[in-house]
RNA sequence: GGGCGUAUAGCUCAGCUUGGUUAGAGCGCUUCCCUGAUAAGGAAGAGGUCCCAGGUUCAAGUCCUGGUACGCCCA
């Protein structure tokens, strides 16, 4: 590609010039803010963004554009926005970007129409994020070492550690353009947070919906912590091969009747798991079968799945001797004796239960031995079942009481003991226990990530939220939320609510919340004391935990170990011994995100009445994922606490991927760079690359450069043109004003038709807007943007642009300003409309219009100012067509645009409602005259024209039945007919009024080229070329090659030429009889034939011609 | 295995709620045109088994059932 030359925007730099009106103010760094060039024709988006951001921090802007709106009557005209705050161990990615623009977009856009938008940017900051990387620092891998560096300096550093990255955020945050409060800042790890969580805690204590239990987690013997399942992810060497015995073991069937004495097989490759055994489960629809067989205490009944019967041929006989049969079902409920007898009796215990979602035939016998908490699937089948777990296995992973006989050992360890014991039925093995098979099991298998000894599943103890105790309000609730996509609600979040199981709330780590329980630490003597704020905390122990800040003052702190060192006897133990100790664990983190909601304002220690109003928030955005993270956690918090919801709307964003389709990865490097593409495209860009893109209606994103730049192309760069075009020429109007600059003005009407379609075309569009904007339908108002900008550029714009030139010596007054002010007050319109979505670029325009101190303090438009006239719309939409179907013909015929032509008729429905057009259409399609024809008037039947039938199947199908398509059949092939009474029979169907439309079709004449149009109607045009015709389209073919030579000589376009054309004699005619028209596009002063001495060839059609131009 | 979503032009996506016989937009591509703001724009064209299979209906991209693939979530 040729580079094109430069185009020079002269600047005024003589001070005898006037000078230029607009831009009326630009964000230079000049002292004085007066721009001493004008509006630059390509401007370099993120130079200008820059220039904008500080203006805006010079200006204070966003705080000026929440303190200029009201409150309200209790806080009434606030829109309340919740900030789904980062953990910000890391630099900012896409994903967050995308969120931060619609967190921005929407109170922009709920500012402008008038409500007051707080914006306050919050932290996550606790959690095992932030304790990995503070071990990661520290060179630390086990609990055990994090006590012996000791917890305050280990919190310390994961203090460290969240608040690291923070000075980057908000450089990231700010240059993409979000406006938000950083020194009104909440952090999850301030006291005045952390004591509003703690009162939550207690609510929930007080109101019956906390309770402890046990959570079963993957858990390391080793380093003596539970794992989180991302820590069970962590790496993929976490599962490795592994041989573990498998046994298979039968246990008697107690129960009255048939299966009395028969054994239950179980199957499991944790035998040390046997002596917690709770329960046996089975699949309810599973087939199951008796076996009589010799079994290794003598005759024996065996009962398994029947599917599993040929896998224990060994045990059982090829062909066993089946006795029972029958389903899972017919099993539920029966008894029998446990294996070992150490928690005989237990409560609920020793029972077959149905696991239909838990047992498969595809290994071991299809019935599930059931140890309560050293699996998840087990401790969920016995918490259904109302049996309490057991837990004989210590921190260490070594068995403790009452498994006597194996005290001591790990439990990988005690596997084979126990099947000794089982094998020779000893120990504390039941009489009636069977062992029928052992052997030896390769599968994979869950290791420690850090130490790399075998995790085993185990149950610790945790408190929960009782959510399936309120999880029927949850869905009620949920009914009141707007979710944008809509099928969230019942689909994601809704399925989600509907399988809401008890939430465990507590960790067992360092860097979090606490959990505010203190516990008595003799079990003789119990007490459990829940606190929910310092000032409770302080009456019973004589002080608050403290810490020291940064300044060396004592500051209130919730944080382990301070809030440890809160100890006091136990009032209820008379001997005084006993100690009130607090639960060593703390919140999870969600715990805190879901109270951002009252925690962010120290609810209901401060602003009550503030809360009171401001709850449930306007409007939240996050990932989708996050449907099980923050906007549960939101909701499950809202409605136990204040049985509200936590927001009114939620929107919730798809995912975005890399440029190759996949996620995100930085190791892969398949997405643009965040900073290189702020530098190279703007935070606008990406802004409308984001916002427009179908991510928010829930799908996914994928990320590339190109479609970044797209952006640039199709929105910004026609927008920023507008603003260019009318700056050009509404300086230069002004430029020979005795009384000063030319100032256009906001109008509510115009005259002309042109001008008035736009303003009505603008009303029509801010409704539009309007609607989207208000149901979060960002994608939706951006595609409507684009159109409209369309319509602005390449319709408006184009067709007016002669009415900008004016000549010499003319003023832009009267009439003549007319076109200067429409533009204005569409410029204006779309700034502010748009203002949300590309807020530094409209900024920079909207204050180079109007000189104001920021778009982003003005009110969103009122479209009452604006006329509104759906038929001017509508028949400016057919002018559109006739231009169009007449590009068509000219097209077909080779007839260049340039070539002007006699004429063209329109014959259409309604000719009078396009009255006034006839203009409009000739400069666009360069023809002497134009003529709208009513299609019913004696002109139209001159014209060679058919019939066509058009059969309405949407009207004509309930009463026809299956005819409706033997009349449309016979529409299409011509077997149709009018009678002479006017009946229409089509295909032998007789039709009815308006089942059938009759269009007129016309084929080409001689002289015309004919073609319908869309909506009915059709033109012809006149394609005779006369030599007259043909001379001036030689001459206009001769303007635009000097127009060109203009601008490759760098000719500003109110520059005068003298100007010299020498050629072929047809051109020499062309300029003898159209020098005036020649002289006038060109504004060349003088006009002379002849062969210039430095000329330059341009292209005419059949023809050569020279030029040659200086300035005049 | 279950739930939710998605599947339409080379690419990115509308249209589906309310079925109507010729399925659209933007980008990209080809040709021509236009350019006194434009890095733009206009016209024509190429490009589609509307994921598959059944069903309902006079009529299905659209409604129903069952699959397939992908994504998210859960197990």
């Amino acid at each position: 590609m040729v580079p094109r030359p430069a185009r020079v925007v002269l600047a005024r730099t003589t001070t005898q010039e006037p000078p230029m009106t607009y831009p009326k103010v630009q964000s230079t760094d000049s002292s004085d803010g007066r721009p001493d060039a004008g509006v630059p024709s390509t401007p370099r988006f993120p130079e200008l963004e820059e220039r904008v951001l500080a203006y805006w921090q010079a200006d204070d802007t966003f705080r000026a554009s929440v303190e200029a709106r009201e409150t309200g009557t209790d806080g009434d005209n606030e829109f309340v926005f919740y900030d789904g705050p980062p953990f910000a161990n890391g630099l900012p990615h896409y994903g967050h970007l995308l969120t931060g623009y619609v967190k921005d977009v929407v109170p922009r856009y709920q500012t402008m129409r008038g409500r007051k938008v707080e914006r306050r940017f919050g932290w996550d900051t606790h959690g095992l994020p932030a304790e990995l990387e503070a071990m990661r620092l520290n060179g630390i891998k086990t609990t055990d070492e994090i006590v012996e560096m000791g917890i305050d300096a280990f919190n310390e550093a994961c203090r460290q550690s969240v608040l690291k990255y923070t000075g980057e955020w908000r450089e990231y945050v700010t240059r993409q353009a979000r406006w938000v409060d950083f020194d009104n800042d909440y952090r999850t790890l301030n006291p005045d947070y952390m004591e509003s969580v703690i009162w939550a805690f207690k609510t929930l204590y007080d109101k019956g919906l906390v309770y402890e239990g046990f959570r079963v987690l993957p858990y390391c013997w080793n380093d003596e912590t539970p794992l989180s399942n991302h820590e069970l992810r962590m790496d993929d060497d976490v599962y490795q091969n592994r041989q573990d015995p498998a046994v298979t073991v039968g246990v008697e069937i107690t129960s009255p009747g048939e299966l009395t004495g028969a054994k239950l097989l179980v199957w499991t490759t944790t035998p040390w798991t046997l002596p917690s055994n709770l329960a046996v489960m089975v699949g309810t629809d599973i087939d199951y079968v008796a076996v009589a067989a010799d079994g290794p205490h003598g005759p024996d009944r065996f009962i398994l799945a029947e599917a599993r019967l040929s896998a224990y041929a060994r045990e059982l006989g090829d062909e066993p001797n089946v006795v029972w049969r029958g389903t899972g079902a017919d099993l539920l409920n029966l008894t029998y004796t446990p294996p070992f007898s150490y928690f005989a009796g237990h409560e609920n215990a020793f029972r077959v239960v149905a696991a239909d979602e838990a047992v498969t035939t595809t290994d071991g016998t299809g019935l599930v031995h059931s140890a309560g908490a050293f699996g998840e699937v087990d401790k969920e089948v016995t918490d259904r079942e109302g049996i309490a777990a057991v837990m004989p296995v210590g921190k260490d992973g070594r068995f403790t009481a009452p498994v006597t006989e194996y005290e001591g050992l790990l439990v990988f360890d005690a596997n084979s003991r126990i099947i000794d014991d089982l094998k020779n039925r000893q120990a504390s093995v039941s009489d009636g226990t069977i062992l029928l098979r052992r052997e030896t099991y390769d599968h994979s298998y869950p290791h420690c990530w850090r130490c790399r000894e075998p995790l085993i599943y185990k149950g610790v103890s945790s408190w929960f939220v009782e959510v399936t105790a309120i999880k029927d309000r949850m869905l009620e609730l949920n009914q009141q939320i707007q979710w944008v996509p809509d099928h969230i609600r019942d689909g994601q979040f809704g399925k989600w609510l509907e399988n809401a199981r008890d939430w465990s709330i507590t960790r067992n780590r360092f860097w979090g919340s606490p959990v505010p329980v203190w516990k008595s630490d003799d079990p003789a003597y119990p007490r459990i004391d829940v606190y929910g704020s310092f000032e409770e905390l302080e009456r019973d122990f004589g002080s608050i935990p403290s810490s020291l800040n940064e300044e060396g003052d004592v500051v209130p702190d919730l944080h382990r170990p301070y809030v440890d060192d809160l100890v006091r006897p136990n009032p209820d133990d008379p001997t005084g011994r006993s100690m009130m100790r607090r639960v060593p664990d703390v919140l999870d983190v969600w715990f805190d995100s879901g109270s951002m909601s009252f925690a962010q304002v120290h609810y209901p220690f401060e602003n009550t009445e503030w809360f009171e109003h401001h709850f449930p928030g306007d409007f939240i955005v996050e990932y989708v994922g996050q449907t099980r993270g923050w906007f549960y956690t939101l909701h499950v918090l809202a409605t136990a606490l204040f049985d509200r919801p936590a927001f009114e709307a939620c929107v919730s964003h798809g995912i975005v991927l890399g440029s190759d389709g996949n996620k995100m990865s930085k190791s892969l490097r398949n997405y643009p760079d965040v900073s290189e593409v702020l530098d190279r495209d703007g935070a606008d860009a990406m802004r409308w690359f984001l916002m427009a893109s179908p991510i928010l209606r829930g799908g996914n994103l994928v990320v590339t450069e190109q479609g970044i730049r797209d952006c640039v192309r199709q929105v910004m760069i026609p927008l920023w043109n507008s603003w260019y075009f009318f700056s050009l020429y509404a300086n230069l109007a002004g430029s020979t004003d005795a009384e000063g600059d030319f100032e256009a003005r906001s109008i509510s009407d115009a005259d002309d038709p042109m001008d008035r379609y736009v303003l009505a075309k603008l009303g029509q569009w801010v409704r539009e807007m309007t609607d989207h904007m208000d149901r979060y339908a960002i994608a939706d108002a951006c595609e409507s943007m684009r159109s409209f900008l369309d319509v602005l550029t390449n319709w408006y714009i184009r067709r007016s642009r002669e009415r900008f030139w004016l000549s010499d010596g003319q003023a832009a007054e009267g009439a003549a300003r007319a076109p200067f002010d429409t533009l204005y007050t569409v410029l204006e319109t779309v700034c502010r409309v748009s203002a949300p979505l590309l807020p530094l670029t409209t900024e920079e325009v909207w204050r180079g219009l109007t000189g104001g101190r920021s778009v982003h303090l003005a009110d969103w438009p009122d479209t009452e100012s604006l006329p509104a006239d759906d038929d001017l719309v509508a028949a400016m939409d057919a002018v559109r067509e006739i231009c169009s179907a007449g590009s068509a013909l000219r097209k077909a015929a080779s007839l260049r645009v340039r070539l002007p032509l006699a004429s063209l008729d329109a014959i259409v429905p309604d000719p009078a409602a396009l009255e006034g057009f006839e203009t409009v259409v000739a400069a666009e399609l360069n023809l002497k005259q134009v003529r709208f024809v009513a299609i019913d008037s004696p002109e139209a039947a001159g014209y060679d024209l058919s019939q066509r039938l058009v059969v309405h199947a949407r009207a004509a199908g309930p009463r026809l039945g299956k005819d409706v398509q033997r009349a449309i059949k016979g529409s299409k092939s011509g077997d149709w007919s009018v009678a002479d009474d006017g009946t229409v029979t089509a295909g032998g169907i007789a039709l009815v009024d308006g089942e059938y439309t009759l269009e007129q079709v016309a084929d080409s004449a001689d002289t015309a080229q004919i073609t319908m149009l869309p909506d009915g109607g059709f033109i012809a045009l006149d394609t005779r070329v006369t030599p007259e015709l043909e001379r001036e389209g030689l001459a206009r073919d001769i303007v635009r090659g000097v127009q060109q030579a203009r601008r490759d000589a760098g000719l500003d376009v109110s520059d005068r030429i003298e100007l010299v054309v020498g050629g072929s004699a047809s051109v020499l005619d062309a300029v003898r009889v159209h020098g005036d028209l020649i002289a006038g596009e060109t504004l060349a002063t003088s006009l002379t034939t002849g062969e210039p001495s430095e000329s330059t060839p341009i292209d005419v059609t059949d023809a050569t011609a020279v030029i040659s131009l200086t300035r005049a």
